[in-house]
Formats: C-alpha cells, structure tokens, sequence
DNA sequence: CGGCTTTGACCAGCGC
DNA sequence: GCGCTGGTCAAAGCCG
C-alpha cells in the first residue's frame, strides 16, 4: 500500500478544511449562523446549498458510477487523499471530532476485522478505515480517504454561541473560511 | 421514530 | 475463467 503519511500519538487532529492551492482564490464566505441553524442559505453559499442533495440520492449516484468505471479499491481515485495513522490507544474509535456512520466490517487478513466508516454530513464522502495491529494489538490503525468539506462537528458545537453573539453583536460581520 | 450498528450478501479487482 | 479478497450495500435490530 502506498503510504501518505503516518504518525504516532497523539491521534490526528480532524481533516482541516480543503487548503487553498489557489493563490489567487478568494475566501469562501460562508454564512455559519445560517447554515447551522438550518435556515435558507443565502448569498455565496447559496448555489452549493441548493445542489445538496439526499442521502438516497447521492447513494444512488455513487452507486451507478462505481458500477460504471469499476474500482472500488481505496485510494485508487486520482487525487484523493489518504492519511494513515497509528495510535497506541485502547479504544478502537478516536473521537476526531467529526461524527461517524459504520458501514461495515470485515474480518481480514488480522486477528481483528476492519471497520469502514463513512462521514454523516450529507455533502462530505470522507471514509476512514479502523483497524488494530494483529503484531501490536496496542495500536490502532486509521486510514482517512479524502477531505471533510464542512467544519468539525466538535468545532462548531464549541463556536455557534460565539458566532451568533457576534453576529448579534455586530449583525454586519462576515465570517471567512480558508 | 430517527440515527446508529451489525452482519451476510454482493460485486469488482486482481493474481494465477 | 476462476477463486480469493476487499469494499460496499442494505435489511434487521438496537437504543435513546
């Protein structure tokens, strides 16, 4: 397996947002008070909003696409980010702060099976492979395959309060993310 | 009732 | 072509 990177302890921090590879790209303005609350998004965001479409239907899509090109091998997309890490941790799932939705699992090659997970937020295809070291069983093994589009659900539990006073504070400010 | 995990089945890639 | 393997699906069941 090709490898993209590894580290020990302390676990990874969560997928950054999408760095900016364009110098001259100007910031994504997002309007977080409004996405969080579940209103009408309105102004930049609003043309991704409205292409957001249901769990059903991107299954559906992703399904027919695979079936299409074939290949399903992890990390064989172009482009796609893979990071592996290894953890000495006695708990097989790290909270990184994002939410997590199992998929499968698979008893492979190891004394322990391979768990899938796939990111919950419903425009974000991150996946991440959990898996523990038959040689080392005090490690545990995760493989993130691409980049969360959204902010850490820990992140913006933390600062909507924050958000929204200054926003209420000062109902003119904007809010920018890199 | 919605969100989540479990788990057997299915399917495509790969090596032979 | 065949069998093995890994990744995903989806139904069923659990839980708060």
């Amino acid at each position: 397996m090709e490898e993209y990177g590894k580290l020990q302890y302390p676990p990874p921090p969560p997928s950054p947002p999408p760095p900016c590879s364009d110098p001259d790209a100007t910031p994504l303005e997002i309007d977080w008070i409004a996405v969080l609350s579940g209103q009408e998004v309105t102004g930049d965001l609003a043309p991704a909003a409205a292409t957001c479409e249901s769990l059903e239907t991107r299954r559906d899509k992703e399904k027919r696409e695979r079936r299409k090109k074939g290949g399903r091998r992890w990390g064989r997309t172009a482009g796609c980010r893979r990071f592996e890490f290894q953890t000495r941790s006695a708990e097989d799932i790290l909270d990184d702060g994002y939410r997590w939705r199992k998929y499968g699992q698979k008893a492979v090659h190891s004394l322990y099976p391979r768990s899938y997970y796939r990111c919950t937020y419903h425009t974000c295809n991150v996946k991440k492979q959990v898996q523990r070291l038959s040689r080392d069983t005090s490690i545990v093994v995760t493989t993130y395959e691409g980049t969360h589009n959204h902010p850490s659900h820990f992140l913006m539990q933390t600062l909507t309060p924050l958000l929204k006073q200054i926003q209420t504070t000062f109902p003119l400010s904007k809010f920018f993310m890199y």
